[in-house]
RNA sequence: GAUCCCGUAGCUCAGUUGGAUAGAGCGCUAGCCUCCGAAGCUAGAGGUCACAGGUUCAAAUCCUGUCGGGAUCGCCA
């Protein structure tokens, strides 16, 4: 395991706690509130005075005194009611500098032992199109399987589809009331079923909306559909093969949006693979006595002492025998245990979820399936219009994440042309660069706020490409990757060791140092934005560095190669950053 | 109705679980390209942390209440 620098700093601060007769976890160092007076600080001395009963003041005295000769320090000062404010030498922050420009993972943390993860993301449904709401799953998720494998762990992402529950049903009573000829609907059909599929995704796209409005106003087509669902689950083989297609077709259309945003699955399986767990699935949770027939339906109890409001039991089974998405969520870890025997399942799932998940975990923990702690529900916010609510079209439907796709490319070409950036570029790559910042606008917004919150979506202010944004940081990059060429070109020589002389190269040392807590406390929280954060505060600093330092024209040849260096470790770790957000960097622009 | 979340600068949002002078981006004002990419940099104005109590050396943060907004609450996913 790699050590942060704020757990170094709080194990030396730790040691002197430690001397004076104090808790040494009381040494937590970390960045300081009060840059202006010291990059670091560590407030132990107050609650060690509390513990004590003794003078905050004088602890931090006492422990400040033995910290003053250890050479990673320039100063060790105390402040206010008991602060001590550190100040690092700048021989020691070179010496981790170097140290960071020659390790592979730019100075990230990684965790020592690691696990094997399986990410579900909730799924998209077959038959309806991708939308936003499908947005941030993705994007989050994506983040996520790259976080996790950086720091070590083996990570399965199963895009997950919900290709099993009523809204299959109600696609195949209403293809079958608008084509009743097709074989897929006569029960004493034994040929084989037609294997080009018979709807294309316009029809799919058409049809859902379609049969869901008719079974919301007309219970008789409700019940249809229904009977159709049970059908299929029981086995009913045309209703199988046609399923097989709308699959097929939907899939194939979700893989290509996903692609261009891109994010990747490892697994594309869907509920409808969990099917054949389920008799397993209920044999164990009635052999435990686990189950009950409630109103019909057969339902496991999940309420527990002290719940603050009342926790509805997971209805296995529906009075009717279908299952619901509780059952195949149930079947679902039963199938990935025997297939990679996860440590972990993290579900990257709309917050609005999380009874429902509540509702599985408790099941499958009752169940002896899978241990409470380590199912994860990584919940999210809503994104939401500017109006406050969820984010809708003008004429208040749902934007299709395609149309969404099409509009952020448009604007990133208008400004690139605005920009009188990518002049000249073959027009190949112009569309490449536009993919990629307008890409890199959407993620950057999507993932800079923390994961649990709403926030809003402005197409304007994303694509503003000023400040914190994703281009902004794209920009950063890039720049980087032009200033080292030239310098090559220009015979600057070779990069050195790293010296600090100016003040802006202390900083952007203290901003290349965050990484390992950066990416740290993003995995242990699972919150990319954090890495956002650390990505913005890197990329400004540099800037700020950039323009107060000269790089490849500096005529002192040593501050020359300790730039060059400097440069290079921040190109290199923005771009680990950036990849870590899942968003890719253009060559140039 | 019950439970949970939220209310911080004109706008959009942070705030490392109780610490110093509450931060950032946008917008606004004033500057910086004969010099490695100005989508950049520098400086400035802008706050009763919804409101009222309480806990303590110390509260945006913890507790209580009020107001306002949102989410969820057994056969949809």
């Amino acid at each position: 395991m790699t050590l942060t620098l704020t757990d170094e700093l709080s194990a030396i601060v730790g040691a002197a706690f430690a001397k004076a007769g104090l808790d040494p976890a009381l040494g937590r160092v970390r960045p300081s509130d009060r840059p202006d007076l010291a990059p670091f600080q560590c407030n132990g001395p107050l609650a060690a005075a509390k513990a004590a009963k003794k003078n905050p003041r004088a602890l931090a005295e006492t422990v400040a005194g033995g910290l003053k000769a250890h050479p990673a320090f320039e100063s060790v000062a105390v402040a206010g009611p008991g602060f001590i404010n550190l100040t690092l030498r700048d021989a020691f922050l070179a010496e981790k500098l170097d140290a960071l420009a020659g390790d592979s993972g730019c100075g990230g943390w990684r965790k020592d032992e690691a696990e094997t993860i399986v990410i579900d993301y909730g799924g998209p449904n077959v038959a309806k199109p991708l939308h936003v709401g499908h947005l941030r799953s993705a994007i989050i998720g994506e983040s996520l399987k790259r976080l996790f494998r950086f720091a070590g762990d083996a990570v399965y992402a199963d895009v997950h589809l919900g290709d099993w529950g009523l809204p299959m049903g109600q696609l195949i009573a209403e293809l079958r009331r608008e084509r009743p000829d097709l074989p897929f609907f006569d029960p004493a059909f034994d040929g084989p079923y037609p294997e080009k599929p018979v709807v294309a995704l316009e029809d799919l796209e058409r049809l859902y909306p379609q049969a869901s409005a008719a079974c919301k106003a007309d219970p008789a087509r409700a019940e249809e559909a229904r009977q159709a669902t049970a059908e299929l689950q029981a086995g009913r083989a045309g209703y199988r093969a046609l399923w097989r297609q709308f699959v097929e077709v939907s899939r194939a259309a979700i893989e290509r949006e996903y692609a261009d945003l891109g994010v990747s699955f490892d697994w594309w399986k869907g509920e409808s693979d969990a099917d054949p767990f389920i008799p397993e699935l209920a044999q164990m949770l009635r052999a435990q006595g686990l189950t009950e027939i409630s109103d019909g339906a057969e339902i496991i109890r999940v309420a527990r002492e002290g719940d603050a409001r009342e926790v509805p039991p997971l209805i296995l089974f529906k009075s009717d025998g279908s299952v619901l998405y509780g059952t195949t969520d149930l079947a679902t870890i039963l199938e990935r245990k025997r297939a990679v025997d996860p440590a972990r399942i993290l579900y990257v799932v709309d917050q609005r979820q999380a009874l429902h998940f509540e509702q599985v975990f408790r099941a499958a923990d009752r169940a002896g399936l899978f241990p409470l702690d380590r199912l994860e529900h990584l919940g999210f916010g809503t994104m939401n219009g500017k109006d406050g609510r969820p984010f809708k079209t003008r004429e208040g439907g749902v934007l299709k994440l395609r149309d969404l796709i099409d509009m952020v490319d448009a604007r990133a070409r208008e400004r690139l042309a605005e920009g009188g950036l990518a002049e000249g570029y073959p027009e190949e790559e112009v569309a490449d660069i536009a993919r990629k910042v307008g890409v890199a606008a959407l993620k950057f917004a999507d993932l800079s706020s923390p994961r649990t919150t709403d926030y809003v979506f402005d197409l304007d202010r994303f694509m503003a490409f000023e400040g914190r944004t994703g281009p902004y940081l794209l920009y950063a990059s890039v720049r980087i990757r032009s200033v080292l060429r030239k310098a090559a070109e220009r015979g600057a020589g070779a990069p050195g060791p790293i010296r600090i002389v100016a003040p802006e190269e202390r900083d952007l040392a203290l901003a290349l140092l965050a990484f390992g807590d950066a990416t740290r406390l993003a995995f242990e929280k699972r919150m990319p934005h954090f890495l956002c954060e650390h990505a913005f505060g890197l990329a400004q600093a540099f800037s700020k560095f950039y323009a107060a330092c000269r790089i490849a024209d500096e005529s002192d040849a040593a501050t020359r190669a300790s730039r060059l260096s400097l440069a290079a470790a921040v190109g290199r770790q923005l771009d680990r950053a950036l990849d870590l957000l899942g968003i890719a960097v253009p060559e140039r622009m």
